[in-house]
DNA sequence: TTGTTGACCGAGT
DNA sequence: AACTCGGCCAACA
């Protein structure tokens, strides 16, 4: 599988004037879907489809998936073990350097995961859509 | 050029 | 509860 080793290696960004026809759009939604991920506070975690959601683009987590597999190399680096899919299973771990790198990784800001799965999913959950208090539902 | 495949997800069978 | 299916975009074969 290709790995990208950083941004000018990614395809379809602005340099390549591919899909950039329009400016009020990106290039590619590589870079806000790294943006929102490295937002992500330590020891907290959200899913490849809040992140898509969050994006406002007409992505989905298959495509979040797609860019974090990427991401590998992309500077500054994308917290990608904090991205877990709806259920707060560990679906990426198996593209990290180690099968096992992905847990150890969320274990050390204290996040438990058992059997490839967070414990206390919804207690660590961070929504990059209403990162700030959760009142306010402005959900249509 | 067309078709298949994803680190997904929710709704429908 | 297990399974299929549509939607999304880009990369491959």
């Amino acid at each position: 599988m290709k790995k990208y080793l950083n941004q000018k290696d990614l395809p379809s960004l602005n340099n390549g004037k591919k899909t950039a026809e329009k400016a009020d759009k990106p290039a590619s939604f590589f870079l806000t879907v790294y943006k929102i991920a490295r937002q992500v506070p330590r020891g907290r975690v959200t899913s490849y489809g809040a992140i898509a959601e969050a994006s406002g683009l007409k992505i989905t987590g298959r495509m979040v998936g797609w860019a974090m597999a990427a991401a590998g190399g992309a500077k500054p680096a994308v917290p990608a073990h904090r991205v877990v899919n709806s259920k707060g299973e560990l679906s990426g771990a198996a593209h990290f350097a180690t099968p096992t790198l992905m847990q150890e990784l969320l274990e050390q800001e204290g996040i438990e995961v058992k059997n490839n799965k967070i414990i206390n999913f919804q207690s660590v959950f961070w929504n990059p859509a209403t990162p700030g208090p959760k009142k306010r539902v402005t959900k249509q």
